[in-house]
DNA sequence: CAAAAACCTGAAAGCGCTTACATATTATTC
DNA sequence: GAATAATATGTAAGCGCTTTCAGGTTTTTG
């Protein structure tokens, strides 16, 4: 391929403009400082000349990237993309852009990974959730990169947080349940290791559990290796598959699951909530449109994501911004739930 | 904040290696060509600074951003998100890093992102189907910005595409209802402006129809506004107000939209497949787990993904590279069709 | 063993911007 | 109206890399 540069640059719209490129650069980056008349000179050579300024030459002179990274774990749920969505599109307004990023497995091509979200220059970083390799935060912390956590609330570490408590949130779920007077509670929930929102979640209902003197039986809770539908009535079946003291609450870790659950307990004729009250976490777009609708915990990530942009461009602009109040998740109580 | 440059540089990296910043350079970019003693030099001194390369030094230098660009039209479609991982993982092979933009919705606003993305210096753009506006495709070919289209298989333009043939698939979907021995049809059609895709759907239904010498009366063609799952409550219940000459088979846009039909049969207490057949498009997660599973057309996203990404790789390196053959857009039958 | 070829490395010139700093012009003040 | 301040523009030095070109060293060849 030959190597060819720009076809336009800055200098070839300042000669048309009849000033220098330093005023080409002004009128783009501080128009105040630049007269109208020669502004509009500006303006106008520019438009005749179709011209689109170099970004990496911008990002290498100004030491400003303009580019924002975001790692998330997949983008096969709905939610992460409403955030992403409202992220981009905050960001955009303030010409950043977002380096998206899809977790990868391994340490070792997470740290590759990161490694290279900063050679793109990233001026900060957005995580999922606090749970991340201590390398990764070394790394950040290295290279001077900020970064703000969201999904969750910041029980763990001490940085920035926009997010919600994945830990209450559960805990007032359980508690509707436990207050239509459920005793016997299952549990069916994705891969722990390395998501500290879904461990929060267990955590909350475990406590709140607790708290009335309750438990979930380990044959009652069912761990399943993907956060999808299969995953849900895989679970079911697994807890169901006892004939007796089956529970009549059951709690799943993401709606995708609990959708999962609702099907197989329709195919296994287990009345829905009469006989098993189910309920769901994140409300997707499906989830209310459920038979019977799905009681889960709103998760308000199109929030989130404008948040967390104003957040950042407040931080990077001043280099310090105060962090929103926590978010809240409200729990929608639909049809899945009903007393035992 | 303080403008803050690189704390590590390739001339520190060099100087510690006891070779000169153009060895340095050469060790990354073309090791053959430095011999193994002094390479060696090299990874230690970078390993020992933990020097992360300027990416826009790189990109200003060599003209060359390794930055490919994609224009989806929502992140709320899970066949997307699989898409873009498989492109973003195939890519990352080679080094390259992928921008991704959501499609904007007024003309104003994707002419600003289309610049956006040539202002990073995109080498490519992939485009989801072929319908976008003749100033985009101006805009690429004032740039030399070359592009793929995916999720098509080229009816339109003539430009490189990597996808499957939605009118033909649909045909084949109709085809199995007309086989079925189906003779009053529905249809549940999402957006269709500016989406060549769901037009070819739609047009290959009216097509099969055709030819068996069958239409769809207006009634009970419900055009709805969104992808989703109350949509397809919605088209539903439109189409099925009136009590007499109900179609008994129900072909959906996408898959969103045929679970939601599916949801709202049964609401309304219409059996699937007994008095109604339902068929989607898309295959999602959800699309097996129905009660009953749905049938519909598999869309090989991981696939295109793949292709994309191995014929940009190629492209980009050579400047030619030959298309893959269409892919292959397969019927699953399952349980949402039977005889009428 | 001298000449040619192949191989390795360094010097230095950019890539297209931004941004001190200097300078020139105009507006303000007493 | 001279001194000062405010405003507008230009000059030029980089930002951290890649790459051409040249030069030095080693290997190959007849």
């Amino acid at each position: 391929m030959p190597r060819v540069h720009q076809p336009t640059r800055q200098a070839d719209v300042a000669r048309r403009a009849w000033v220098s490129s330093a005023t080409v650069s002004r009128a783009l980056n501080e128009p105040e400082l630049v007269s109208p008349k020669v502004r509009a000179r500006v303006d106008r050579a520019i438009r005749d000349l179709q011209w689109i300024p170099n970004g990496a030459a911008k990002a290498l002179a100004s030491a400003r990237s303009r580019i924002i990274g975001i790692l998330i774990p997949t983008l096969g749920h709905q939610n992460f993309g409403v955030l992403i969505d409202a992220l981009q599109r905050e960001l955009g307004q303030a010409h950043y852009t977002l380096l998206l990023g899809c977790l990868e497995t391994t340490a070792e091509l997470r740290a590759q990974q990161a490694r290279k979200m900063i050679e793109r220059g990233i001026e900060c970083l957005v995580l999922i959730g606090e749970a991340h390799p201590p390398a990764l935060y070394a790394m950040l912390r290295a290279y001077r990169v900020p970064y703000v956590v969201t999904y969750a609330a910041g029980r763990g570490t001490k940085g920035p947080c926009i997010g919600f408590d994945n830990y209450a949130a559960a805990v007032q779920l359980t508690r509707h349940l436990l207050d239509l007077g459920h005793r016997r509670f299952g549990m069916i929930a994705h891969m722990v290791s390395g998501n500290d929102r879904i461990q929060q979640r267990i955590a909350g209902v475990k406590a709140a559990l607790t708290r009335a003197d309750l438990a979930i039986r380990p044959e009652h809770f069912a761990h399943v290796d993907s956060r999808y539908v299969a995953s849900g009535r895989e679970g079911l079946r697994r807890i169901f598959s006892a004939k007796r003291d089956r529970p009549t609450a059951l709690v799943c870790t993401n709606d995708y699951i609990a959708t999962g659950a609702i099907i197989e307990a329709k195919a296994l004729q287990i009345p829905v909530p009469r006989v098993l009250s189910i309920v769901g976490f994140d409300d997707t777009d499906m989830s209310a449109h459920l038979e019977p609708p799905l009681t889960t915990v709103h998760v308000p990530s199109r929030e989130m994501g404008e948040a967390v942009a104003r957040y950042i461009i407040a931080y990077l602009a001043t280099g310090k911004a105060p962090l929103p109040p926590p978010l809240e998740a409200r729990l929608i109580v639909r049809g899945s739930t009903a007393r035992p």
